[in-house]
DNA sequence: TTTCTTACA
DNA sequence: TGTAAGTA
């Protein structure tokens, strides 16, 4: 039996909300049925695949990649396996542009430590509020 | 009651 | 993303 939902129950079992259904739609992330009256219908599978779209999102994609990655993808009991050839590829690409951003960040980290630690000590007392503090690990505030 | 679209904060 | 309006 393959059962309906509407737009509310999905979002509560998918931990999402409406809203966002309704933004992933927009994007081409999901295509549920319409009722006559224009309501939307989803199928069961949708929750799994709202799944698959919120991991590819933390992942960094975009939805505009998502919506070409997610029809080659296949659910191996919660692990995602590519099921077309070329998506290997483009997420090489998309791992390139990842590993691009974070070289970015830890560049403008270390360029604020430089600045941080050449501030004088007797600023030290200002910043006790700092949850990071420059060094190779970082230190959470007490 | 729930959902729909559109639009503004 | 949240919210409000006016419906179906």
């Amino acid at each position: 039996m393959t059962t309906l939902l509407m737009i509310g129950e999905l979002a509560r079992r998918t931990g999402t909300t409406e809203r966002l259904l309704r933004y992933y739609e927009e994007q081409g992330l999901l295509s549920p049925e319409r009722t006559a009256a224009g309501y939307r219908v989803y199928e069961e599978a949708d929750i799994a695949q709202v799944r698959r779209i919120r991991t590819l999102l933390t992942s960094g994609l975009n939805t505009a990649t998502i919506a070409q990655v997610l029809p080659c993808l296949r659910d191996d009991d919660g692990r995602l396996v590519p099921t077309c050839p070329q998506l290997v590829g483009e997420l090489h690409r998309e791992r390139a542009r990842l590993t691009d951003s974070i070289e970015a960040l830890l560049a403008s980290r270390s360029l604020l430590d430089e600045v941080i630690t050449a501030a004088p000590p007797e600023f030290a007392d200002l910043v006790g509020a700092a949850a990071d503090r420059p060094g190779p690990a970082g230190r959470p505030a007490a």
